[in-house]
DNA sequence: GATGAATGAGCTTTCATTCAT
DNA sequence: AATGAATGAAAGCTCATTCAT
């Protein structure tokens, strides 16, 4: 059970997140989030040190909350093909629902290196998600569904394009709605991965 | 042929370039550009009247760049596969020779949508170079090579793959070289891609 | 016999003297200072109603305790030479000792002029320092041993000379222990102030 | 010749220093200077990159200041005695005609240490004033006029002696001017240091 | 075209103090 | 007496942009 300051934490983030998300990270400021969240400025200092600390926290929520969802999704008893697309699904899914967390990732962490340099080292803050992308990967290799080549080459390959589309999508440049994509997509890299 | 004043503005566009990419758009100054140019603060502006309006004219110039070079590729007579080959190589060899310009797309560019929603919207100021990969991929489908699938689902498994894997050899991520990487990532793309 | 309230009072005083003495009144927070305390924030306003009232408690503190020390020996049946020397030792082992007494006496007191100024007019927060110091001068001058001079020129002498030797000590700029120079600033003065 | 930055930088030395000595370091702000100068809070950096170095150069001014008065003393061709006198005339008649500069001496410089920390080691910033005083010590000890003893011991008494004086007129505890303590006060640093 | 001093709005951050509990 | 979250004013500093020369 969460104590009433992580609630409160909590609740920072997700409206911080909303904002970064939105204007960027230096276009958002903490008076923006204060008031926001109908906070003083100086309280938000109460729980986060400074902005910088503010947004490697949101990142590791956002590796928390879609690592668990393909940890779900590892966890299933179907085969890779359907976990491939049950991957994408929820991608896109998320991309809908809460298209502030796959942006922020796609534009405030791949982008602001200088904010995420200390703290954030490698792949530290995005830990829980690449793990479990690296489940995915192996155990279909296990299984002999995928072919067994490099890890990252696999990973760029299927994040890239995950979020290449959610970026084209976010430009207004994609002719249909993310979700006529998904065919398409699950056919293209199940047979890029595939042996 | 390019008068004075546009020779300079080239130059000005390199040099702030190198900058934006390394440092950041908010983390570079006019006065760090114009220093790195021993030129003043206020002749900088005689060139291009705001900072948003450089930033905007670099990544056009990019654009043409790479749309040139893809274009030399198109007009080979060469086969679908070789000619996205050849893209990769093409792609790989600019992120490793002039690194800033595959980063300043990737970080600057895809980033900080505030500071191109004016005058950048849609392709508008990537033109150049994503007509070149909608030829590309158009006379692959009409030579019978290529699914007719939706281009941008194409567009967006190419673009986010090499993007992808860039973006994970900037991180160190990446245990081996980017070239390592080409024979893989042509089979995946051509694989994903053709009939 | 003192109360709960004055012990707690003191304990205050002793904390926030060794903070102010060490890091300055303006880096000095009383958030520290609680801290240091294992006390909260609010509790401490109970206790002192403002951040400069505190101060000011803590160079009256200082001062009682200096003047004590110098009673004693006023009160002592020797030569004002041996009194003399008795308050320049007592002086350098307090500032060996508890050297947070003097550089508060020299670094808060005396410079942050702008704390001090409501309720520490003249000298009424020194008082009883300056009090024993003037006893010590009239028995001297009464006794036939010091010269009738001004109190203030001999007080400046005395007082600036003690000041500016523990200064040097504590800017690593004497090469020798203050205990060093006891014989030599007893000579000094004393031959300065008799008849 | 001073350029025309040159002269601004003194210019706002000179008022800085009236408004430091005046109300403490930390109750002076930026803000406060530059309306003092009529100019924006912004240009003030483009001559002190910050609050610190602004300090840190008012007292080598100070120290400057202090040590070209004492080295025409020096290079005078008078007695030991006399030349003691001349350097205590010329401190307290710079007490009362630029107090600042002595107040900033004693409340800014020497008790603000975390200030000159870096930068000012030992008495690097206060080089050219503590040269001179040194020159005279050296000079009439050479004469026979003074005892050898340690240099420091007979720096601290002599302006330990006067800062405390200068202090205590500030404090409005003085009865009388400060000139007419200068001969006590010359008599009692002479004979405490002569032979 | 070229210079760089000047502007001023706005940012992140700090902290003495208050107050509901 | 005790807590510590909350306030809000103010600080130091930055920087895109302008403008007199």
């Amino acid at each position: 059970m969460l104590t009433k300051k992580e609630q409160k934490k909590e609740k920072i983030i997700r409206n911080a997140l909303l904002l970064f998300a939105k204007n960027g990270f230096y276009a958002t400021t903490i008076p923006d989030i204060a008031s926001t969240l109908k906070m003083s400025v100086g309280n938000m200092y109460n729980y986060f040190k400074s902005k910088d600390i503010l947004a490697k926290e949101i990142i590791k929520y956002i590796s928390a909350y879609l690592g668990s969802k393909i940890k779900k999704i590892n966890e299933e008893d179907i085969s890779t093909k359907e976990k491939t697309k049950k991957i994408i699904e929820m991608y896109f899914k998320t991309a809908m629902s809460k298209p502030e967390m796959i942006d922020y990732f796609l534009r405030i962490y791949l982008s602001n290196r200088e904010v995420f340099l200390d703290g954030c080292e490698g792949m530290i803050c995005v830990n829980e998600f690449v793990i479990e992308v690296m489940i995915y990967f192996e155990e279909g290799v296990k299984s002999g569904d995928l072919r067994d080549q490099d890890f990252f080459s696999a990973f760029g390959l299927f994040m890239g394009y995950l979020g290449g589309m959610v970026f084209l999508k976010g430009e207004n440049i994609l002719p249909k709605e993310l979700n006529d994509y998904i065919d398409d997509i699950t056919y293209n890299i199940y047979k890029a991965l595939s042996v």
